[in-house]
DNA sequence: CGGCGCATGTAACTTGTTACATGATTCC
DNA sequence: GGAATCATGTAACAAGTTACATGCGCCG
């Protein structure tokens, strides 16, 4: 059973889902710290089915192409406490712009000052978006009983981009005063 | 060209290394935000050879089999300093752990405390790890001049990491509270 | 009837991990 | 000679992305 399997269980324990609509659901509630593709949410929904742990239900049309509608099955729900109680295995972190500091020695401060403009403008985004659902959350009923644990992923989220934005601002101090010092050299090569 | 291919010119920009000790640097340096494997930097480092980006110098065997020293070559260093000058396109984060706080409500609180310990736990570890890697490199002497620009990369791992240990600790508190409510509703199943 | 939007599905590819086979040296 | 350590290399697998092919209904 791999990772994707999961979070359709989970997902489909709250309501029935076609894969379109999991897909969608995955890139909005999960884009800070998880992602899913076609490629793998289909063929993943495929097995849960054979495997009897979720199984199709009513094929809903609401314009365009009918949408095939699965539902989660009680062994479905026992997999997914199941894996609740597993240990956490997979922890994973890439960050490219840390491998571009690490070497920016190598460049000029405006490439890294580039760098670090756009990736502070993605993260202010995601933590405007984050406070947006936040509110939505406290705003509406809690028909599920999650949204406390909900809040906690949302938290998450807010505490570790301020930590980015933080960093931003830091990190671009030092590179505009590398700038500085760059062009105060160039333009008095003499003194010392 | 892969990203492996540029964190090894990365490193080799610096120094002679051998595929042995790339691993073992990319281990220890960037451990908290990327992570290669063998199977990638053999192959990597054949390829860039074969390109002519880096090129095998000598055979250096101290205890052990003779390792295969690579060195960086002119164009090489072109190929790294224009990757770097590149849009940052890779950044990803995959979090199991905020997958199952947010499926929380389908298993007891235990389970998720004992997540968050273990969680916990590994990053205080990592934090660790980083204090001593600062004092380390204020303390010997900044040969390469890369200095400030590694410590800005050990700043965003002490961050980060704080971040998580502050959530760590809030949502203790939260499934602790959780834990609590249940126990009391279940002495007495009467009241209310 | 043509294009757009919703939806499913798959094949090809890229990337990354794991496990294993091998080789050479040192130390006991 | 056997274990430990350092080191290279590969094959098999697992995971993940992308691009494409298809289908259907609605709207102008």
């Amino acid at each position: 059973m791999r990772q994707t399997d999961y979070v359709i269980l989970g997902l489909l324990a709250e309501q029935p889902l076609s894969g379109y609509q999991i897909k969608k659901l995955v890139d909005i509630r999960f884009k800070f710290f998880w992602s899913e593709s076609f490629g793998q949410i289909f063929p993943a929904l495929k097995s849960l089915a054979a495997e009897g742990l979720a199984e199709e239900c009513a094929q809903e049309h609401t314009g365009g192409r009918a949408a095939k509608t699965y539902q989660i099955t009680p062994a479905g729900r026992e997999a997914l406490v199941a894996w609740l109680g597993q240990p956490v295995e997979k922890e994973s972190l890439r960050l490219e712009i840390l491998l571009k500091t690490y070497f920016s020695n190598y460049a000029a401060p405006e490439v890294m000052l580039g760098h670090l403009a756009a990736f502070e403008q993605s993260h202010a985004q995601q933590l405007h978006i984050l406070g947006l659902f936040q509110k939505e959350l406290e705003r509406i009923p809690d028909d599920d009983e999650n949204h406390r644990e909900v809040l906690r992923v949302i938290d998450f989220g807010q505490k570790v981009n301020m930590a980015y934005l933080d960093w931003c601002r830091e990190t671009r101090d030092y590179f505009e005063q590398k700038q500085a010092r760059l062009r105060e050299a160039q333009d008095q090569p003499d003194k010392k």
